[in-house]
RNA sequence: GCGAUCGUGGCGAAGGGGUUAACGCACCGGAUUGUGAUUCCGGCAUACGUGGGUUCAAUUCCCAUCGGUCGCCCCA
């Protein structure tokens, strides 16, 4: 039996899961001031949903899912992103009927792609992402984005780079397409095999292709920003400029196009400069997806979103060496000697807990040194300690372990006695 | 899907055809009765990823396989 995580999964231990919660939280505060409620969706989707709503023609939808059949014959995939789920729970629950449009959410969980797993890249990873539906106002791609743009610098990191780009509209779209066939077509046999295919199928994807990035016909490239027509440029000038307003910086990059089909209008992402990051920089990406919630089925609503990895924003803490301020401490241990003091430790320990308390001991059956040793170990701050000679006094021997003074404390006055030192002491 | 690299005890790590397979950390016990550090002494472990092959002999050489890590592609 391979008791072995499956490839590219991880588990998550006592030890980091503190700083998990410790972004979990604040994230959620974030998503409280700007104003986004939670939303759960299922893990699984039916698969159909994913070819739809990401795209039968990314890489996602075509190598990357995990899909499955269930005992029922339903063709079922491991999400491998959030907004398809999001939007088919707003068409589904007819959330656009609600008052209060645009429906703003946010979601945090597990999501799944068949990869080979790298720095950076696991087969099951953590998104953090928001929707904004049934808005076409360029103040909310700028809400989104400094939302998005919070979400690191309340956390602490510098090192960062917002990228913004327009695809445009429907009809700017397409002549831009019309553009980059004409343009590229006579160099075809020049560029990479990959691109050969994308010329066909999405001639946009040509612009962010690596290998093709020095040809000079990818110098000349008719850009998307020339072929905005006069809708979907004000459209982006607007977004600009609240970010100018807002104060958040930005580097526009023509070249920027983003791998999910339902982009249009605004794209954005945000990357990484730290040192010794690794080769992924791409922190969190997202952008505007009017028409996608009437592909599944809904009525014509705008929309707007992002997604983050958790894990690189880890990844991103570290790299510019930022500790999250993470508690390990508890706030007493119970030393018991003998039975009986054993038995009134028990009722103790719990009884302080119920207080309030952060209490442990000794389950290993260990002698009174090593107990202390293990009570120093977890940066105790009182050590109470009870044995024959405490009980029958009925009174406990309380340990400052900080200032190493000692004290001895009725035991029915323990309780208020730690709560009033514990609240002097912060 | 492609490529590079690595698999020795709980962790880090040396070794290199025949060894009791070092060493360090951690852990446990002790150094006068019930007080945390350091030091000293002692203890500890089903450890050479798995399966074949070569050999009198393989942890060491060869092949395969699995797994980790990193990179390409692509993405978050």
């Amino acid at each position: 039996m391979n008791m072995q995580a499956p490839r590219g999964t991880q588990d998550l231990l006592p030890g980091t899961t503190e700083s998990w919660q410790y972004v979990e939280r604040k994230l959620n505060d974030i998503c409280h001031r700007f104003n986004y409620k939670e939303i759960r969706t299922p893990i699984f989707e039916h698969t159909e949903l994913f070819q739809r709503g990401v795209g039968d023609t990314t890489d996602i939808v075509q190598r990357e899912m995990y899909t499955f059949k269930d005992r029922g014959d339903r063709n079922l995939t491991l999400r491998p992103e959030g907004t398809a789920s999001v939007v088919r729970a707003f068409v589904q629950n007819k959330l656009f009927g609600l008052p209060n449009q645009p429906t703003k959410v946010f979601y945090f969980g597990p999501m799944f792609r068949y990869e080979r797993p790298q720095q950076g890249r696991m087969r099951q990873f953590v998104q953090f992402g928001v929707e904004a539906l049934g808005s076409a106002d360029p103040a909310i791609d700028a809400e989104v984005i400094s939302l998005a743009m919070s979400c690191y610098q309340e956390l602490g990191l510098r090192s960062l780079k917002l990228v913004i780009n327009s695809l445009g509209d429907t009809e700017s779209r397409e002549n831009h397409r019309k553009a980059l066939i004409n343009h590229f077509e006579p160099h075809k046999d020049e560029l990479c095999s990959d691109c050969q295919v994308r010329l066909d199928k999405n001639p946009l994807r040509i612009l962010d292709c690596k290998k093709d990035r020095d040809h000079p016909a990818m110098q000349s490239a008719p850009s998307i920003l020339d072929y905005l027509n006069e809708d979907s440029g004000q459209y982006f000038n607007k977004v600009r400029h609240y970010l100018d307003e807002m104060g958040i910086n930005y580097i526009v990059d023509k070249n920027l196009v983003r791998g999910l089909d339902y982009y249009n209008h605004t794209a954005f992402e945000i990357m990484s400069d730290a040192e010794g990051f690794g080769a992924i920089t791409t922190l969190s990406g997202g952008g505007r997806y009017n028409g996608l919630v009437e592909d599944l089925g809904g009525p014509e609503t705008p929309g707007i979103g992002f997604a983050l990895s958790v894990e690189r924003l880890l990844m991103a803490l570290e790299a510019e060496g930022i500790n999250l301020p993470t508690e390990d401490v508890v706030d007493c241990y119970i030393i018991a000697l003998g039975e009986e003091s054993v038995t009134e430790a028990v009722r103790l320990t719990y009884k302080l807990r119920k207080a309030g308390l952060q209490v442990d001991k000794d389950y290993q059956d260990k002698k009174f040194k090593a107990q202390f040793k293990t009570a120093d170990r977890l940066n105790t701050k009182y050590v109470i300690v009870l044995g024959e000679n405490e009980l029958e006094k009925n009174v406990v021997n309380v340990k400052d372990m900080h200032s190493g003074e000692q004290q001895e404390v009725g035991i029915n006055e323990l309780e208020n006695y730690l709560l009033n030192e514990l609240q002097g002491g912060k």
